[in-house]
DNA sequence: ATGGCTTGCACCGCAAGA
């Protein structure tokens, strides 16, 4: 199973580059955030043509997630939910389902804009019940994977000059307890399973040439949850995307996970 | 250096993103 997460800024601009990504990338599940258009201005039509069946949350210019999924994968929509449970918000930033069993979470977190804004102390708020609810969907979903924009660098490798972002915005003390706070739930930061180095972003600035200067950050992620996490055989940034004409500022980034039962670690005692 | 691009909305300059 391939699971895949790309803010794409706008899904009515950026329509084309979907379609021709999952051409190339048939993906089990793309997970969409900042659609940017209301219900009834969703694409469906042409989704449903490459393939794919569409679940969405969408608001009118801002924010809207999705979760795309492949025709034949199987689909439990019995408890799809979106946005967090209790969380009172008219701002559509989560959609949840599950696929073959796999809770799939599409989120699109807060940007926050500066610590010590308004935005600010509603990114913490909203971090505070996402984990909240996180916490129990993983009682429910033992197999579940977390994935979004979380406008949050872990840590210093993620962005390109560590100094430059020091209290700033995506980095600051609160925002990155938080992500620790997820991954204290038990869920794993797919990417650091197999890379370790420092300087690989997933969104780029328009300005300044910054995917020119690779001067981005990583803050599109995939977290699993312990039994996918075991499964889990890579996770990849795919930059392509960013080069295209009029691109989205983020990449798409795909967690690949072996079927249930056949783990890529040899069995103990096996025939 | 609070700029620098891009999007949507609405009516042409603004908010918001990260």
């Amino acid at each position: 199973m391939k699971i895949t997460t790309w803010n794409v800024n706008s899904l009515k601009v950026r329509l084309p580059h979907v379609l021709a990504w999952l051409a190339a990338h048939p993906v089990d599940a793309l997970c969409l955030q900042e659609l940017k258009l209301t219900d009834d201005k969703f694409p469906v039509t042409e989704i449903s043509a490459a393939g794919y069946r569409s679940f969405y949350a969408g608001q009118k210019t801002y924010n809207g997630v999705a979760i795309l999924v492949r025709d034949g994968v199987e689909i439990d929509d019995s408890d799809l939910v979106r946005n967090i449970p209790g969380f009172e918000d008219p701002q559509q930033r989560v959609i949840a389902l599950t696929l073959d069993g796999v809770r799939v979470i599409s989120a699109y977190f807060p940007n926050g804009q500066a610590p010590g804004t308004e935005k600010f102390v509603y990114k913490i708020q909203w971090l505070a019940a996402l984990q909240e609810w996180i916490a129990g969907e993983l009682q429910r979903y033992p197999q579940l994977a977390l994935t979004g924009d979380f406008n949050i660098a872990p840590d210093d490798r993620d962005v390109l000059d560590p100094a430059k972002w020091e209290g700033q915005n995506l980095v600051s003390p609160q925002e990155r307890a938080a992500f620790v706070a997820l991954t204290g739930l038990g869920l794993v930061d797919s990417f650091r399973m197999f890379e370790p180095a420092d300087k690989h972003f997933s969104w780029w600035d328009y300005r300044m040439f910054a995917f020119r200067r690779n001067a981005g950050a990583r803050i599109d992620h995939v977290l699993l949850s312990p039994p996918l996490a075991a499964r889990c055989t890579a996770c990849e940034i795919d930059r392509t995307p960013r080069a295209w004409e009029q691109p989205s500022d983020h990449a798409p980034v795909t967690a690949t996970l072996a079927d249930a039962g056949d783990s890529q670690i040899p069995m103990a005692g096996g025939a």
